[in-house]
DNA sequence: AGTATCCATATTGTATACTATAAAGCAAGC
DNA sequence: GCTTGCTTTATAGTATACAATATGGATACT
């Protein structure tokens, strides 16, 4: 029966796309009559769409207007301390509580970031990657956590466009340098799936700091660095 | 200059108020006529409203139809373990991140509650609890885990007005139980005050561990347990 | 009698007209 | 010449009219 889907969600689904892409930049003022338009609809699904992605956080309410959320850069140690955190926990509960349907999605979403990694654009890149950590999320089973960790994942690729959106022409030097990464990127997400096939949490939980660290230095040279450390991480113990 | 704020948001506030309070109980259908007529204004602002309230996953939809979230006994373990793993990063960052503001909000939440112990009722003591943690989970200073914890924090206050929702006229037994709790809950609360004070993250983290016990021990007789226990909290070190 | 189809109706989804308000520009006074 | 306040205008907010669709019931046919 095709369940007709309402032009609010579509709308939605298509902004936060492109915010994601940086078609909208961060900042960006989002006119309602002007996407409207564009987009061949009246302003009211426009608007539901846009409250839906205030409570995404992916736009932000200045006064009256809507504008993207501007990736503010003191948040950005805050945003890897939580992706450290939240990566950790999701991968621990996904090799707990993963299903074979999960297991058979993540093998999906890896494959697929594997068969993108030679030729394509860095955005379709991150989006396969970004889609092979949902899997995992999924797998968790566990709401809260997939709600947390999904929203880290979102801002952490936002983050990685917007600080490698510069290199449109890389020089030979950078070029080899995304390859070696994006080779134990590869390399480690195999390691993390095997972890989660085998449901050794602590494994999964040790591959997600790995993770994180490979995440965070390839930035580390543009940024600065979070609270948490690897001593820290004990949480207390 | 005031900065008039849109129905929508007031309507959205006053059905997550109602919807907290069990006045709209869970599973409930959310007419929009209905409910736009009842707060007297149209339906716009009332269709905004529960958009929100679905992104803040106080409402669910089922087909086109909005219903008040159900509150999925399978998810109860997994709210705890969120509760468990949350409160403790947000104690323990607290206690790291803290402002005099903060400190001094926190103390005007923790004297809120303790004023309403005695004599009120239950809705109110557990919306003067909820604001205490609220306001640690500001002092946090991460609005990922903020998000996150609030979230918990919400449905853990859903669950247990649900789980106690019974006792209108409880029996002396209960209520000399009730009063140790509450005894109880307020001597914790002003440790952990004390522990962000004090800027003891060890401390504030075993805090969490205490309170979250002291939470659940009163479902428990109610409900089932959560994948976590007090060993695993170490977290794979 | 049971079931399936079609129609009636209730309710959501969308467009548009109207209203309120905030920002920008212009004018007048200091 | 700068500031202040008014007016204008652009844009968000709300109401309402209209369209689409799902649901329930009635009727007819097997």
């Amino acid at each position: 029966m095709a369940t007709t889907e309402r032009d609010g969600n579509k709308i939605a689904r298509h902004l936060r796309d492109a915010i994601l892409r940086l078609q909208y930049r961060p900042g960006q003022n989002l006119d309602e009559a002007e996407l409207s338009e564009a987009l061949g609809v009246s302003r009211t699904p426009v608007r539901e769409a846009i409250i839906q992605l205030v409570a995404d956080g992916l736009v932000v309410r200045d006064g009256r207007k809507a504008r993207v959320s501007p990736l503010d850069l003191d948040d950005v140690p805050k945003l890897y301390d939580a992706l450290l955190i939240s990566s950790r926990m999701v991968q621990r509960l996904a090799a707990k509580n993963r299903t074979e349907d999960d297991l058979s999605s993540i093998k999906k979403m890896l494959m697929r970031f594997e068969n993108v990694t030679e030729a394509t654009s860095g955005v379709e890149r991150s989006e396969a990657n970004l889609e092979f950590h949902f899997a995992i999320s999924r797998a968790a089973g566990n709401k809260y956590f997939q709600a947390f960790y999904n929203q880290v994942l979102i801002d952490t690729i936002r983050l990685a466009r917007v600080c490698f959106s510069d290199q449109l022409s890389p020089d030979a030097d950078s070029v080899s340098s995304l390859s070696a990464h994006l080779e134990e990127t590869v390399r480690q997400h195999r390691l993390i799936l095997a972890a989660i096939e085998d449901a050794d949490a602590d494994t999964a939980d040790e591959l997600a700091v790995l993770h994180h660290k490979l995440t965070t230095e390839r930035i580390k040279k543009v940024l600065f660095s979070g609270v948490f450390d690897d001593k820290q991480l004990q949480l207390g113990s």
